[in-house]
DNA sequence: CTCCAGGTTCCGG
DNA sequence: CCGGAACATGGA
């Protein structure tokens, strides 16, 4: 790959690294001025250079989709609550976009997600990749795809426990062979309304409602979807329900999803960055 | 050494 | 519906 490559194309409100660092992707990796990985199978370089982005020829409106360059943004934050939390949460994380991932590395990566850090999550999904992926070649480097559900079903638990996966491992592996034997259907959870659809996911080993939001909202466009994992707990806790006692997780639950609106996914996603980012500098 | 991480599952009130 | 405990691993 080189510079005679890339083409230039004209954005509008996107910050590439928020996107990036934001805790939805973990296997892009940085060198110089931009990144380095797949998209699906298709091997991108991509920089940010002000209103513009530089990737690949011909990865145009591959690139547009996956980072999801038609959301309307300023339609999106009209939409969020007036509160100091959420406008601070925006001022710190304005052009942060929503990525529409490949619903099984999304659905995978996220299984192994569980009490680990973002970049636990990220050796483990290197390790997969790397050992079980097909290798992409990309200049002077290799790439690895995220391996099918079919490659991981026929793995021992072993196998995946020596990726550092822990008690995560029977779950990925579980889970794979349930989708390759065609017991959930991962195209079909695209046509279910949201309610069904995370039902669905939670049929599948290590997916309970955290997770399967996650997907719902990474990987199938459910903007409303509204994970709660300890961060989001904390803010909920320490901001909205500051000084209630006995606040339980279905109580956050109702007031996430009638507070935050019809685009809640993108409000969490912004409280999550800006409180991870706040507590580790 | 201790603490905690983008949870899930199972079990007893 | 709710709270607790077990479950592995590695970085801070």
């Amino acid at each position: 790959m080189s510079r005679q490559d890339l083409v230039s194309i004209g954005i509008h409100e996107f910050n590439l690294g928020l996107t990036m660092e934001s805790g939805q992707l973990f296997h892009w990796s940085k060198v110089e001025n931009g990144y380095v990985g797949l998209i699906g199978t298709t091997p991108i370089y991509i920089e940010q250079q002000g209103s513009a982005l530089l990737i690949p020829k011909g990865t145009e409106a591959l690139v547009r989709h996956y980072f999801s360059l038609d959301h309307d943004l300023p339609k999106i934050y009209a939409t969020f609550p007036k509160d100091p939390a959420m406008e601070a949460a925006l001022g710190f994380c304005r052009g942060m976009r929503l990525v529409r991932q490949p619903s099984w590395e999304c659905l995978a990566t996220f299984i192994t997600s569980s009490m680990k850090q973002v970049k636990h999550i990220e050796q483990m999904s290197a390790a997969i990749r790397s050992r079980y992926g097909k290798p992409v070649h990309f200049g002077d480097q290799i790439l690895f795809s995220y391996p099918e559900p079919a490659r991981l079903a026929r793995l021992e638990e072993r196998d995946l426990r020596d990726c550092g996966l822990g008690y995560r491992a029977k779950n990925l592996l579980l889970t794979s062979q349930m989708v390759a034997a065609g017991e959930v259907d991962l195209r079909t959870v695209a046509a279910l309304p949201d309610e069904m659809a995370l039902k669905e996911l939670c049929r599948l080993a290590g997916v309970g409602e955290k997770v399967a939001n996650c997907v719902l909202l990474f990987a199938y466009e459910r903007m409303q979807a509204f994970p709660i994992d300890v961060w989001i707990e904390r803010v909920l806790r320490g901001i909205y329900f500051k000084g209630k006692r006995k606040v339980t997780h279905g109580r956050m639950k109702q007031f996430s999803h009638e507070y935050f609106g019809p685009y809640g996914g993108y409000a969490q996603q912004y409280l999550f960055h800006h409180a991870r980012r706040r507590s580790k500098p």
